[in-house]
DNA sequence: AACGTACCCTGCCGGC
DNA sequence: TGCCGGCAGGGTACGT
C-alpha cells in the first residue's frame, strides 16, 4: 500500500515530467471521489510537494490538486483497465490507477486544507530535520497506546502505514504491544533511529511492491524493498535476525508482524 | 481519549 | 472446475 516511500517514489518520477506543464483537464465520471477538480484545469504545474502520504500538485493562480492514493491508487503514464481519472497535461497524460477505489483527489485554494483534516493534524516529516527527538519522545509518553496504534496514527510522524510501522518496530526491537509511554529514552532513540533509517532506505529503493502488485512506479516498475522486508507478510517465516518464525496479530485493527523473540511477546 | 465496529471497495484466496 | 464467502487495509464515522 502507498505509504510515504511510495508516494515519495512517485513525486520524485512525477516532478520532472509535469513541471512548467499546463493541466488542462482532470478527467473522470465520479464526483464523490475526485471533488472540485475544476478548480486546477488550466493552469500550469508549478512543484509536486509531499505531507505524509498526500501528494499535492501547486499549480499558478494559488490553486492546488492534492492526492491521497488510498490503499491502491498510484499514478501512471499509461492507462490500466483501474484507471478511474486523467490528469490531461500539455505532452502527456497522466492516469489514476485505483483499482479499490479509496484514493481521492481534491483541488482546492492553496493551503486550504479545511476539507482534509488528516492533513491538518499530520506530525512531522519522519525524514526532515523538523522530526526531533525531544517532541518525539514527548509523544510517546503522552500516550498508553499500543506503539503499533501510535505510529499508525500520522500525528508522531507523518506518512509511516502498516508495513514501515512493522519494519521500524523490528529494527528497534520493540514490541508492537508496548504502551508508548512505557519506552526509556534509549529505547524511544532506537524507534527514532528506525523510522528514519528505515524509510529512507525504502525511498532509495523505490519502495515496496507486494504480491499484489497494487504499488508500481508511475512506468510500470515495480519497488524494490519489498526484499528487504523482515516481518511484514512474513508470517511463519524465519525471522532474519533469530530464525524463528515470524508471528502475525491483529493490533489497532490492522494485521501486525513482529518476531516474538526478538521484539517481545505480545499482551 | 481511545477503543471497537461498520463502512467504503475489489482482487484474490481457500474451501467445498 | 467453478462458485462463493471472507479477508486485506488506507481512512472516516459513529457509538460506548
Amino acid at each position: 500500500m502507498p505509504e510515504l516511500p511510495e508516494v515519495e517514489t512517485t513525486r520524485r518520477r512525477l516532478r520532472p515530467l509535469v513541471l512548467g506543464q499546463t493541466l488542462r483537464q482532470v478527467v473522470h465520471h465520479d464526483p464523490a471521489r475526485y471533488r472540485n477538480t475544476a478548480l486546477v484545469e488550466g493552469r500550469r504545474v508549478l512543484e509536486v510537494d509531499r505531507r505524509g502520504k498526500f501528494l499535492l500538485f501547486a499549480l499558478e493562480g494559488g490553486v492546488e490538486l492534492v492526492a491521497h492514493l488510498g490503499m491502491t491508487g498510484g499514478f501512471r503514464l499509461e492507462p490500466t483497465p483501474h484507471t478511474r481519472a486523467a490528469l490531461v497535461l500539455e505532452d502527456r497524460t497522466l492516469y489514476f490507477h485505483d483499482p479499490r477505489r479509496f484514493g481521492r483527489l481534491l483541488g482546492v485554494r492553496r493551503g486550504d486544507y479545511r476539507e482534509i483534516p488528516l492533513l491538518l493534524r499530520l506530525g512531522p516529516e519522519p525524514l526532515s530535520e523538523t522530526f526531533a527527538f525531544p517532541g518525539f519522545f514527548r509523544g510517546l509518553k503522552e500516550s498508553a497506546r499500543p506503539l503499533k496504534a501510535l505510529l499508525l496514527d500520522q500525528r508522531l510522524a507523518a506518512g509511516v502505514g502498516n508495513i514501515y510501522a512493522d519494519e521500524a518496530l523490528f529494527r528497534a526491537r520493540l514490541s508492537p504491544f508496548r504502551p508508548a509511554r512505557s519506552l526509556t529514552e534509549e529505547e524511544a532513540r532506537r524507534l527514532h533511529r528506525a523510522l528514519r533509517e528505515v524509510l529512507a532506505e525504502a525511498v532509495e529503493l523505490g519502495g515496496s511492491t507486494l504480491s499484489d502488485q497494487s504499488y508500481r512506479q508511475p512506468d510500470g516498475l515495480p519497488g524494490g524493498f519489498q526484499t528487504r522486508h523482515a516481518v511484514y507478510g512474513r508470517e511463519g517465516l524465519p525471522c532474519p535476525a533469530c530464525g524463528r518464525p515470524v508471528e502475525r496479530r491483529v493490533v489497532a485493527g490492522r494485521g501486525t508482524h513482529f518476531c516474538p523473540t526478538c521484539q517481545g511477546e505480545g499482551p
